[in-house]
DNA sequence: TTTTAGCACTTAACTTAATGGAGTGCTAAC
DNA sequence: GTTAGCACTCCATTAAGTTAAGTGCTAAAA
């Protein structure tokens, strides 16, 4: 365990805010001049060297000036950082673009990765309150002529999701009657999960006394049930990655854009964050494509419908104090927003 | 107008190719390997200060080899290039990719864009045929419960949209069976283009007798429709720019990246292509973010449901008559694939 | 014991010079 | 019209020199 002066934690701290401003490695005789005590550079240095015995900060060359390391980075957010506090054009951001009339809880949580990746220039993620006691409310099957039947799959958060398919004979509502009334009776009100399952073993036996051909019914329900019960990152300010990242190789660059397409692949990078803010820095993160980069997670809470994610991906060197601020801030408005959302469902 | 001899087109054939395929400017000593006439070097690098003198192709400094110039592509494509034909294993792929089921013409247009700039290792662009004579066949508004509503707009092509709404208090169909028969009456079978128009004109009025305030509806149905309406092109391949820019600095990398996510944008920089294959080489793209890429562009042909446009954005130095050979199958396969799926709504 | 001035040393980044290779244009002969 | 020969040009690479920033260490001062 490490424990620095004061005068050590001080010196870290002037270190990783000019490395993050400035971007350039950070000398001793730089230090002097911000430094609220009076010392020499020489005594400066000699903090430096034990700073850097610690392995708080490294040289990039043997006589260069010193920039932070992982476990500098990792100390400062453990023990020095204080979360700044938002800026009152910030949050009237948020609360603005927040504002708005929204039709779907996805709009809400897409928008909330763009918004935030705008206030911070990163890239963000955002996930949706987790769907596990999302419970099926309806389901209708919409003749539409021309061979097209569509599908509306809505659950008692509000969410739903529709699809639309090909079929080979037009439908008249009288044989649908029957199967979704089966689905009414058996299945509203179950957990999606509940329903997925069920969906594996005891429908096909059932519906067979409804239907001649149930295959082609429990195609188009399956997709919609899955598509509904599918959790998915959206992703905000992927041309952000252009600002920050310092890679020169357009073949490094591709593989680091395309993983932010791989909306699958981020759940296992995020990982499931805990109640508060969580920094991972540079190898901390799982991912070797991250590694020269830092990821903030925390969820945010909506009471009985669950916890939601939302992620900040930056170079390591980012001014936290700041972001842990705004995803602090972000945490509250989203959460607001979407109670005040899931309100109109639970009356 | 520039009329060159046989060796003339010969050399300049074998510096497009080589320059295509090296990278670097094409010297006279190289080029004497490959052309089919012995000649010596000095013979060709009279000819090549000819083609110089017709602006066909230039130094990259006083005494470097050669490179095709913008005219010279020119020339190129116009006068020597003749279509290769499309490789059997690529228009398997093709038909293969094409040949799944599909539930929206969207879907087929969008997934051609992928196909190609898999195949083409570049940025595709797709259209999907022009909505112009597309009809309204149905609308339909499906009450969800819980304060939300559906609407659902068909076409006579079986393009089907649709968006939900959140309303103030749950409708039932009672309500809404007057405004959907006013629909049914007046407005199906006419090009959305006509109804858009009614709209903004008489709908209004008419619909004051059915409905105390018509706002609500109006809005819901304007919303739906202006989405059916509008067209839009999928963007294949955006990573591949990766592979073919020269690009370094990462902020032109953004705004070059960002033009085709500006899916409207697009339209202005493809323009409407004629039937031929066109090829825009260099500044003759009227965007000045693409003057050192080459975009060719087709249309292709469904009949009397109208034209849809395909396009191809890579590097000037491209492989051009493999390129225009594969977009001369794609013209057709898709024409092909798009019309038996309309032959479902003709009948 | 801590702090500091002074100084030798290191390195990146930049500038300048030197060299080799690829290619050209031109001339004069074929 | 074609070609061999040659002087010339320019890029790319390497080598050498210079500067600026910063360090570690030593010995004296506080």
């Amino acid at each position: 365990m490490i424990t620095l002066t004061e005068r050590q934690s001080l010196i870290l701290k002037a270190i990783v805010r000019d490395y993050t401003e400035g971007g350039s490695p950070v000398g001793s005789k730089s230090l002097v001049q911000e430094l609220p005590m009076k010392v020499s550079s020489a005594t400066i240095r000699n903090e430096m060297a034990r700073l850097e015995d610690l392995g708080l900060i490294v040289k990039t060359h043997l006589s260069s000036g010193r920039i932070p390391s992982i476990k500098g980075y990792r100390y400062y957010v453990d023990h020095i950082l204080t979360p700044e506090k938002v800026d009152n054009r910030d949050l009237k951001v948020i609360q603005h673009s927040l504002g708005g009339e929204f039709h779907k809880i996805d709009e809400i949580v897409a928008q909330s990765a763009d918004i935030l990746s705008q206030l911070t220039s990163y890239t963000t993620f955002t996930l949706r309150p987790e769907l596990k006691d999302s419970r099926l409310s309806g389901f209708r099957l919409v003749p539409l002529g021309n061979h097209q039947v569509m599908a509306i799959l809505v659950t008692n958060n509000g969410d739903v999701e529709n699809q639309t398919f090909t079929i080979p004979n037009d439908l008249s509502g009288d044989e649908l009657e029957p199967v979704v009334r089966f689905i009414d009776d058996q299945l509203i009100g179950l957990p999606l999960q509940d329903v997925l399952a069920k969906l594996q073993q005891e429908i096909p036996l059932k519906l067979a006394q409804y239907l001649q051909d149930p295959d082609g019914f429990l195609a188009i329900f399956g997709s919609v049930l899955s598509k509904a019960a599918s959790e998915r990152f959206y992703v905000g300010g992927k041309l952000n990655l252009f600002n920050y990242t310092s890679l020169q190789d357009p073949k490094e660059m591709r593989s680091l854009y395309s993983l932010l397409d791989q909306t699958d692949n981020l759940a296992n990078v995020i990982g499931t964050p805990g109640q508060h803010i969580q920094v991972r820095i540079g190898n901390e993160i799982t991912n070797d494509l991250l590694k020269d980069y830092s990821l903030i997670t925390a969820t945010y809470d909506v009471d009985q419908h669950g916890q939601g994610i939302i992620a900040l991906l930056g170079p390591t060197a980012m001014p936290y104090s700041r972001m842990i601020g705004l995803m602090g801030a972000f945490q509250r408005e989203l959460a607001r927003k979407l109670l005040d959302y899931y309100r109109y469902f639970d009356e």
